[in-house]
DNA sequence: CCGCATCCTCATGGATACTG
DNA sequence: CAGTATCCATGAGGATGCGG
């Protein structure tokens, strides 16, 4: 993309993350650092030589690395630390996005690990906690777990330890519990809990 | 620009704001409501039926409204309330550009008013203040007011009451202060002071 | 004047096939 | 597996025109 040459920093910030796809890759690796294939699979839509150009452009302007793994072969990209602060914008433009979710998914392609991205971006502002629970979300399969503690929410993929319940909902109703405008009352018949529904409360509630 | 066709809420966001000059345009609007000549000077390099399409677009999707003014000729461009809580991730974005922006203009561009919104957005967050004080900062012939309360900073036009000090640097220079990479104690030749230096201090200061 | 619409040119994006 | 190469469609940029 052409600069904007604006002494701005929104304008120059988006000279470099303004790139269509751009921040979609970052989304990308904001969940975990990936392989090509892997950031292939997880950006439904790209063309393969536009994916090549953006990892080189974020690369040179230091968002993004090349990682070589310890087993030789393959690389792997991530975020540099400046391009790992990218988070708090891009968890401000899910947030703002809210509105547009909640319509539901109307045919478009989605992926579990989406979804997390979008809990921690709701979740995290209100340090909710007085109590400490962890809560699995299934969908599509996969399975996201949410640990609230004093200290605030983590998101992430499921580790495998004790949990104290388990939802099974579609992406649209835990979007609308998590933004706060579904209550869990309501919604008998589209939420299966399994488990303890006090540790579900303290999470997704009002 | 062609959705990105996935249920993820950055991606929703950027089929509204991704378009090349649409955040530009909120940023503007962030600053103030403005008519289109205000508009197309306020976004150096945009051609003109471009910004026609793009204020079309963000009307349509429930971003920015027109207005019209008691004099009764001509249109104010405004934000809505969901376009205004654009402000967050905008921010955000400007917090995250400023280690390009403290290298400097290099021939780009430059307003005022820009300024004005990169300090709200670098003093929004520490919610500074024991002490009240008002500063006002003069670039480029404008003076953009700052006001410290206990309740946050306030960032805007020079309402015209008294000022506790008033400040003239470069912009890089003050954004480097707001930023906190930079001391007021190291730049003596750099920034010229009159009043109190204490309440320059207060706000701009480690 | 202000608020756009039209026209043209060129850069960028998108889809597919192919390669070290 | 990790990209290039190629070709076509779309969109940006710039100049200019035009109605209220």
């Amino acid at each position: 993309m052409r600069s904007y040459r604006q002494y701005c920093g929104l304008a120059r910030a988006l000279d470099i993350v303004g790139d269509r796809w751009n921040l979609l890759i970052v989304r990308q690796l904001l969940i975990a650092p990936a392989r090509y294939q892997e950031l292939l699979g997880g950006l439904p839509g790209i063309a393969t030589n536009l994916l090549a150009d953006r990892l080189r452009d974020l690369e040179t302007e230091g968002v993004i690395e090349r990682r070589l793994p310890d087993t030789g072969n393959g690389i792997i990209y991530a975020l540099t630390d400046w391009g790992a602060a990218l988070r708090e914008p891009v968890e401000g433009l899910i947030r703002w996005s809210t509105p547009l979710m909640i319509r539901g998914a109307d045919g478009d392609q989605f992926r579990p690990h989406w979804l997390g991205l979008a809990l921690s971006a709701l979740l995290t502002p209100r340090a909710r906690g007085n109590r400490s629970a962890s809560v699995g979300i299934v969908v599509d399969g996969e399975t996201i777990q949410l640990r609230v503690e004093r200290t605030g929410v983590k998101v992430g993929p499921h580790d495998g330890r004790n949990l104290d319940a388990t939802v099974h909902a579609d992406p649209q109703i835990i979007l609308g519990l998590a933004a706060g405008v579904l209550s869990i009352d309501d919604l008998d018949a589209l939420i299966d809990i399994q488990g303890d529904k006090a540790a579900v409360r303290a999470i997704l509630g009002a």
